[in-house]
DNA sequence: GTCAAATGAGAAAACGTTTTCTCATTGAAA
DNA sequence: TTTCAATGAGAAAACGTTTTCTCATTTGAC
């Protein structure tokens, strides 16, 4: 089947149907000119043998390898991955290949790996990382290819994507309004991140004056800790709390049950992230906002793409709308819906 | 600083330094027979413009791309993470870049990722999953380039690593015994899965007979629901848990707490997998088994350029020492660390 | 029957390297 | 001086494509 050595080359194809080196790469593109018959022969003959362009010595010629990088900081996070998986579904069926870059936060190894990504000629380098408003530890303002930034911050005239978290914050409490709930609080992680700022900024501008945002960490230990905070202070307790994400939720939950108090019915929650590992497998299980990163990714390909084939793309941030995902912990008994409105 | 088009090219530097390209090729290389003066000087060209050699051209002479893909089905999940981390840590500094490809279970994608990974002339694949008694949805053994399995399982013949499960459970176990706890009982996933079958096994091989073994699902409700039965049932209760993973464990601690069980003064926790974000979140902070997937990821990289490089690798299935991360969970109130023996 | 245009197909250059071969110059030994 | 080996460096082929030319043949119109 195959040639003793690697693979077939358009030399051995060429060869079988009986034609020229130069006739066998017209026949396969579709281009030049030639008799229907020949067309056809050379194409039957390549699908016989298997034969698949060498694309190395495509890029060679054509100075696009079909190849993009991706750089990211975040190893071990769970952001990354839907937008990696994102990146890739967008470019699969383009054939471009997606070259992963992890580079931890040392600005040396990311050297190493962009200078290895332009050595192979990548069409372009997508950024990404694990938080909205911090920078890769590499200065990628100067290479030579198109970048595009997604969940991560990126520079002045660069070409960003992130998701709309005040968008996503709305959504949340719009839901839990209509739900009839009149006095939401909202706990957070910490305020210097601008997804923090986002979330809470669009709250208070939902709920107007007497808003309450206490900020704190993003741990179980501090949804638990606020709750705790809340409840054994006097005053009118809240009948919802929209949190800064799952994890804070959890806690959250945690602690209402084993002060007794029942969700939903006593009080909704919302969070923010929908890490389904723990949104729902919670009891009960969490309404959350999702970031749609996949399809941040997805978008973030195709525009790198884009800039790879010479279009022009406006610089800019742009953000991409959140779903909320309902689940029963905000007192919809029915099964699993989304928002997006 | 850069020419007008693409990048500087061997043609620029020789004409820069003076030379033929076949000097200025054999001078960057310490090959070939030249004045010491003019590979200096070539040298110092080379760096003063940034040349850097296009791999695609070294790689179509050569026939070795320098590039190896790593083909995975696990794209949400916390365990090819890690593996991907390590194969791209190992390969970096010997200027191997990885494509990711995430093929989800699909064939047909498969398939598609594999056509592409060939044209790009890969030197290797690495095949990592969710699951160590899984294969991929898609048949590697016929491809044209050398073959790695990690964390997923491979054909008769190939060559593939994962974690001595076995191991692992047992220094679990062990810790428990060598800290006094007499009464084990093994709360774990799904029999079907090899790593739940070899954790038993080794859990059984070390308590001996009387052993108590509980099958259920890989869920905190398990966990909860494991200790429900047991502390509702009659008979003497045990004093520690082994958990297959670490949200049985987690599931496990929040029913014992709920009965008013100490954690760990009356019953210890052991988790498996160290699942960070959760196990050093829980409290007490968990211990757990850790399978060391990133150092599976290194040796797979390692592997799969010894066989690039056409070295001999005997055929067969390696498995990987685990870790004791030692945690509070099991009465150890010190700081954390670590067992490997 | 003549000529121009259309058609079919191959030759050759190009992409950016590495490597092998060739050749002129130098130095030393005879 | 002559001869040989060693030295320094360039020419050219090769890798596997694509693309631009070129050329011979056929077709059609007059």
């Amino acid at each position: 089947m195959r040639g003793k050595g690697g693979r077939q080359t358009i030399r051995d194809l060429a060869a079988m149907a009986g034609v020229s080196i130069s006739t066998a790469s017209k026949a396969l593109n579709d281009t030049g000119r030639m008799g229907e018959e020949t067309r056809q022969r050379v194409k039957r003959v390549a699908r016989e043998i298997g034969f698949r362009p060498n694309a190395l010595a495509q890029g060679l010629l054509s100075k696009r390898s079909f190849t993009i990088g991706l750089l990211t900081n975040d190893t071990y996070g769970r952001f990354t991955l839907p937008v990696m998986a994102g990146v890739s579904e967008a470019l699969v069926d383009r054939g471009v290949s997606v070259f992963l870059c992890a580079i931890e936060d040392d600005p040396a190894l990311g050297q190493v790996h962009v200078d290895a990504m332009l050595d192979k000629q990548v069409d372009g380098i997508i950024a990404t990382g694990k938080r909205v408003d911090r920078r890769l530890p590499i200065d990628l303002s100067d290479v030579p290819v198109p970048v595009v930034y997604a969940f991560t911050e990126g520079g002045p005239d660069s070409v960003s994507f992130r998701s709309d978290d005040a968008h996503g914050a709305t959504l949340a409490v719009e839901w839990l309004k209509a739900s009839g709930r009149r006095r939401i609080v909202h706990v957070t992680g910490p305020e210097d991140f601008f997804s923090v700022r986002e979330r809470s900024g669009a709250f208070r501008a939902v709920i107007g004056n007497g808003a309450t945002v206490l900020f704190g960490e993003w741990s179980e230990t501090w949804g638990r800790d606020a709750v705790d905070g809340i409840w054994s202070s006097p005053g009118e307790k809240p009948d919802a709390l929209f949190c800064g994400n799952d994890q804070i939720a959890r806690g959250a939950v945690d602690a209402l049950r084993e002060r007794g108090i029942r969700v939903p019915e006593d009080v909704a929650i919302v969070g923010f992230d929908n890490w389904e590992i723990v949104a729902a497998q919670m009891r009960p299980p969490l309404t959350s906002v999702d970031m749609d990163l996949k399809e941040l990714g997805r978008q973030a390909g195709l525009t790198i793409l884009a800039l790879a084939e010479g279009q022009p793309v406006e610089p800019g941030v742009r953000t991409l709308p959140c779903r909320l995902v309902v689940r029963q912990s905000c007192g919809v008994g029915s099964p699993e819906t989304e928002k997006r409105r």
